[in-house]
DNA sequence: AGTGGAGAGTTTGATTTTCAAACCTGGCGC
DNA sequence: GCGCCAGGTTTGAAAATCAAACTCTCCACT
């Protein structure tokens, strides 16, 4: 799970160790829509029950998820997003607003989401700043600790 | 690779199948800042070199990168993002943010973007419809294919 | 008092992936 | 001819994944 070398310091990166393992983010999607127990779980998503175990002990333990006792005799529990794991859900929107048009290509989509502003959910990314849409070409990466200096040996 | 019963039809994880692989959304990353030749991928990135390769013919099958010649004699090439592409860097720069704010927790960001406004870039996720930012509590799921009626055994 | 079933995992043993390091293959540059 | 670079492939060992079976606790029924 350790990288090789030293690669990029990197809050992408950082943030795919976490929740960048097969199944996290598809636990994530479960969580937000409410099915938060195991079985349900299993079952949505198709994972392995030891696979998701771990995944859910890694998520509970970086503060994503919390488990939750949702009865007392019998015992049962349930996951739930923390703050933080709400806060990937607009991720997971944009995520499927790209899988919608790039690999659906529009048809047959198998799940919309409402707004609470009575239209069909179409996430765009913006900027904080101007309000405008966030497009390649008007980025400009900005290095500000060593490892982003070196883009590679023999690149500018 | 498969996924064991009959998970949900869902294009989070359609685009999850693609580039939710271990190291296929970095090196997007490296592909967007323009490093998109081998060695400098593997130097940024830090995966091992024949993991690297296979992620890269699965990226440009995808239709995500082109794998373009820039010298003939001594033959050499770089990767290069499609329009598909480019159009999962907001996904990444959400993420990013998602990690400076919750890993780094504000402190010593290795990197910024400058947006062309002038501005450092913070991307917020909005309803096209409406403009407002996307939170979770605003969001309703409206199913429409099987498999998303059945939230699970005992769910309503 | 025994049978069965749900929920929430754990265990097991076989299969796949990943990994690191070594190797290969042109084509220069000298 | 010698070494080096870029862009991979090969190899063998280590780790992760998988499906199925199993455990354990409680409750419901008969």
């Amino acid at each position: 799970m350790a990288a090789t070398k030293d690669p990029r310091p990197c809050s992408i990166a950082d943030a795919l160790a976490l929740v960048g393992e097969k199944y996290s983010l598809l636990v994530l999607r479960e969580v937000c829509l409410g099915n938060g127990r195991f079985d349900q779980l299993v079952r949505n998503i198709g994972a392995p029950r030891d696979i998701l175990a771990a995944r859910l002990r890694r998520l509970v333990d970086a503060g994503i998820l919390t488990k939750r006792v949702y009865s007392e005799r019998p015992q049962r529990f349930e996951y739930r997003a923390t703050q933080a794991g709400l806060e990937l859900e607009p991720v997971l929107m944009t995520l499927k607003e790209w899988g919608d048009r790039h690999i659906r290509k529009g048809a047959d989509l198998p799940m919309a989401v409402e707004h609470i502003c009575g239209n069909e959910l179409v996430p765009v990314v913006t900027c904080r700043a101007c309000g405008e849409e966030v497009r390649h070409e008007d980025l400009t990466a900005r290095p500000q600790a060593p490892g982003w200096t070196r883009t590679g040996p023999t690149a500018a």
